[in-house]
DNA sequence: ATACAATCGGGGCGCTCGTTCCGCTTAGGA
DNA sequence: TCCTAAGCGGAACGAGCGCCCCGATTGTAT
């Protein structure tokens, strides 16, 4: 619908860019919390140009998002393309560490006060998408149990990332990563759990 | 220092109490963010007797997280006492299931603007105190793997109790739970992980 | 019943933050 | 170079919220 209707002026379109950059390293650090102020400020912008260039602060977060949700699809195919088995733990140990360094993320992915499939339904689908793909991937490869959907994925990844958060440094890897690996392994006997 | 200095008059009593225990459920439902406003507005009260029993909002907050961690640690002694072995796993999905439950109590574990062991010392010495024994136990009965400390303890009940709050029913108790439950559990062969 | 001090309530201050407005600046075609 | 409209910055507005203040109220000792 609306495609670029008019070129927009150069230093326009240098400003909007400048935003966009430094909006998504100040949404990382910060979180969405992040007053427009400061986004404004660090970019060396008054906050009207960027209310001129975005409608509203949310509009802005959202757009990061989007991108965000796109590279980590694209850098996932990647990965279960070169190892089928390896694919969702790939991802799922990466989205884990975006949680130490992308508090933004982290935040639209736990739904702190924001509904990602109501925000965006379109990246939210092609993100599940991918998901389910690697998933049943790594399940056909047998190396991770086959009770689980993408929905429990997603749980995985929200605990994952608030863990990551919790633990600055990557003790978490060496600890806790290894927990999560054995407990999404296919169990050896016909057992799910112990006991209850 | 500061005991009961004089005996405070009688409505002044049953108001204090009474904020208590509509903070404690505010903060619960609501989170840390809820404005002092709506709990006086819940107990009945103005804005300013809320202020004279508690001088700031975080001291009325961390009055009510001291409260909860002690209840914690009872009912988690009481637990591991009946059943050594299970005593952890008991204590770790309650932890869990109270991020359903209690907003409040999640924020200060994860230190979401809320330093723990900064705020209430006393209280986060016994609460891991109370950690350390019931894992020791665990370790000692064979159900829990070895290499593990009472941070990894903690990061686990972070990332479960974001976990139980992104989903909001009992699903989670029937897919995810297992899976850390058998990440927990003592490996068979010797290899703590399998790769890397 | 009376008096007085403890207590109460809620309006107000000061600050933060999202968003808007408008007079000034400047890109860029003629 | 000149003109015009696109674009700019940051002051200002309104809403939300922590906390304080003070005149009105009420418990309680006598």
């Amino acid at each position: 619908m609306s495609e670029k209707s008019r070129p927009l002026r150069a230093d326009a379109a240098r400003n909007r860019a400048r935003v966009l950059q430094v909006a998504y390293e100040t949404f990382a650090e910060e979180g969405a919390g992040v007053p427009i102020d400061e986004i404004a400020r660090r970019a060396g912008v008054g906050a009207g140009t960027v209310y001129r260039h975005f409608p509203t602060k949310e509009s802005l977060f959202q757009a990061i998002v989007a991108d965000r949700l796109r590279q980590i699809v694209e850098w996932t195919r990647a990965q279960a393309a070169a190892d089928p088995g390896e694919g969702l733990y790939a991802f799922l140990f990466q989205m884990a560490e975006q949680g130490a360094t992308d508090l933004g993320l982290t935040e639209a992915f736990a739904g702190s006060g924001f509904d990602l499939a109501a925000a965006l339904p379109d990246a939210e689908r092609e993100f599940t998408g991918m998901m389910a793909e690697i998933l049943a991937q790594a399940q056909r490869a047998g190396t991770v149990r086959p009770d689980l959907d993408t929905a429990d994925i997603k749980t995985l990844i929200v605990g994952l990332q608030a863990m990551r958060r919790f633990r600055g440094d990557s003790e978490l890897m060496r600890r806790v990563y290894p927990v999560i690996r054995a407990g999404l392994a296919v169990p050896d006997s016909a057992e799910t759990s112990p006991r209850t």
